[in-house]
DNA sequence: AGAAGGCCCTGCGTGC
DNA sequence: TGCACGCAGGGCCTTC
């Protein structure tokens, strides 16, 4: 589930518990995430301090005083609880992973039943230099993600610009469905090759990947209220897509039939794909 | 070099 | 109610 607003989302719901925070007890219930979890990682983080987070594309890296950084990646199914201790709430989760306890007395989980998430730890100064990090891609909300640096990125491409925009190396964040969002929204055909989108198109592109991903974080910065509650669940939000999941329905641009079938669905490199055959092209 | 396909793992909805 | 099947929002590895 999680792309890059679910990230982000997650990323500032757990900030509002931890940082600053001191981490009274963490416990690693579970070592073999995608990749194993270094051993030493629950005592790194006990009795350690919060002093900050950032994203980078789908991963959150929490920092520790210290000089560590603690890197979280949410697969397909992860997500966060967190609540407030209680003595009859000792016992884990099902697909509970990690269990942090705050000075303060807040119990926060990471759960991820298909366990595609991962975790690791790593020096603060060389979070850039990391494996998983070094070959990403621009991101997408920064201003340096232009219609140039993507249109160079997909010169000469020979993929459907579909594959293209999941491709990490491109640009950082996108998942399946804000891809299928994203190139709805500027009207461009997922099977299109990527290279021929430098252009006017790339010129729609830029700023519908931009628009689309803003307005998801919109949506889950006011679902960030609810995680305030004492339950809080970190990682779902009530969004309304407007290609994604709806094939057969009437996308907002057409009128229905017999002028458009409505929104398609085909798959692409073994994964879904929605779109408006008539709107985008 | 770059792209397609298989695979990792568990849960859920659907249809019989 | 039970069971088989297909599908799921990510990413890595192998093959071609």
């Amino acid at each position: 589930m999680p792309e890059l607003p679910e990230v982000e989302t997650v990323m500032r719901g757990l900030a509002l518990r931890l940082e600053g925070r001191r981490i009274r007890a963490a416990a690693l219930l579970r070592g073999d995430l995608r990749r194993a979890i270094p051993s030493g990682l629950a005592a790194r983080l006990t009795g350690s301090t919060v002093i900050g987070f950032r994203r980078r594309g789908k991963y959150i890296l929490m920092r520790l005083a210290g000089g560590d950084s603690l890197l979280i990646h949410l697969g397909m199914s992860g997500r966060m609880a967190i609540r407030l201790q209680g003595p009859a709430e000792m016992d884990r989760e099902k697909h509970e992973h990690l269990i942090l306890e705050t000075d303060e007395g807040w119990r926060i989980g990471l759960i991820d039943p298909r366990r595609f998430g991962l975790l690791d730890l790593m020096p603060t100064a060389a979070e850039d230099a990391h494996v998983l990090l070094r070959d990403m891609g621009p991101e997408p909300l920064d201003e340096a993600f232009t219609v140039a640096v993507l249109s160079e990125a997909l010169r000469g491409r020979r993929t459907p610009i579909k594959a293209a925009l999941l491709d990490q190396r491109i640009v950082a964040g996108l998942g399946n469905i804000y891809v299928s969002e994203a190139l709805f929204r500027a009207g461009i055909s997922p099977r299109r090759l990527a290279g021929s989108v430098p252009g006017v198109r790339a010129q729609r592109l830029v700023p519908a990947i931009k628009a689309t991903l803003g307005e998801a974080i919109a949506a889950g910065g006011s679902s960030l209220r609810d995680y305030v509650q004492p339950d809080g669940e970190l990682g779902y939000f009530q969004h309304a897509w407007k290609v994604y999941g709806r094939a057969g329905m009437a996308c907002e641009r057409c009128p229905g039939p017999p002028g458009c079938a409505g929104v398609k669905r085909i798959v692409q490199a073994g994964r879904s794909t929605f779109f408006c055959p008539r709107t985008q092209l």
